[in-house]
DNA sequence: AAGCGTAATGTATCACTAAACATAACGCAA
DNA sequence: TTGCGTTATGTTTAGTGATACATTACGCTT
């Protein structure tokens, strides 16, 4: 029997601006809706919040319509949710990441070294 | 029209100790088969020496048969070739790596944002 | 014996990213 | 008007990995 080898890696949809869905920001969006807020959100994943508002940032500048609405003030300070768009993106990513999975297990089998 | 969204990512080959093989770490391979010498594979590609002995010892160590045997000494200070074994896991890993290519441009025609 | 170019390593510096701190602004509630 | 928790940002501090330096070992050649 061969050593344990496998195939790994990771993927990612990309703008034109750099890196717009990866997992983890993928991640941090479900935490987003379940929680009603970017920082809820980002302690709930041990994310710093500074970190976590810049990824928001750069998906919503990089969708054509934002993925995640924030309002601030008011009643429990404020708070953030994601758009139907969001869901559209989440739902996107976790497809692409899903056949990915299965190529590399596929991937992993056939390794003869 | 869509905004050009495009699915990208890595792939590389994992052992029990971390990754034995990357893009970077065969092309290294490769360019010690041309060059018959890591510092001459080094300078090649830009990469320090120190990072690419590293790299080698890493997949030497990593394998169940070297992938570089390497010399020291002698008409023209040494040297380094590519094993039979080294050949083989240049192959594999471009194997994968082409169909992991073919995923990507198939995977970022299906997205839709 | 001396010289050459490579392998083999240890140490230190640089670059980039993530995390930590530190405030300010906001808007509703009491 | 004060308090609260959130968004919004600037600044600073690690942590990590690559890169740069510096040095020794090696073995053939002349």
């Amino acid at each position: 029997m061969a050593k344990a080898y496998r195939l790994r890696g990771r993927v990612w949809i990309e703008g034109p601006d750099g890196t717009f869905l990866g997992y983890g920001r993928v991640v941090l969006l479900e935490r987003i809706r379940e929680h009603g807020s970017i920082s809820a959100a980002a302690r709930s994943m041990q994310m710093s919040y500074r970190h976590a508002w810049k990824l928001v940032d750069s998906m919503n500048r990089q969708s054509r319509e934002v993925v995640v609405e924030k309002s601030t003030g008011g009643r429990g300070g404020g708070g953030a949710i994601l758009t139907e768009a969001g869901e559209k993106a989440v739902a996107a990513f976790w497809a692409a990441y899903g056949d990915f999975r299965d190529f590399l297990a596929q991937r992993s089998r056939q390794l003869d070294l």
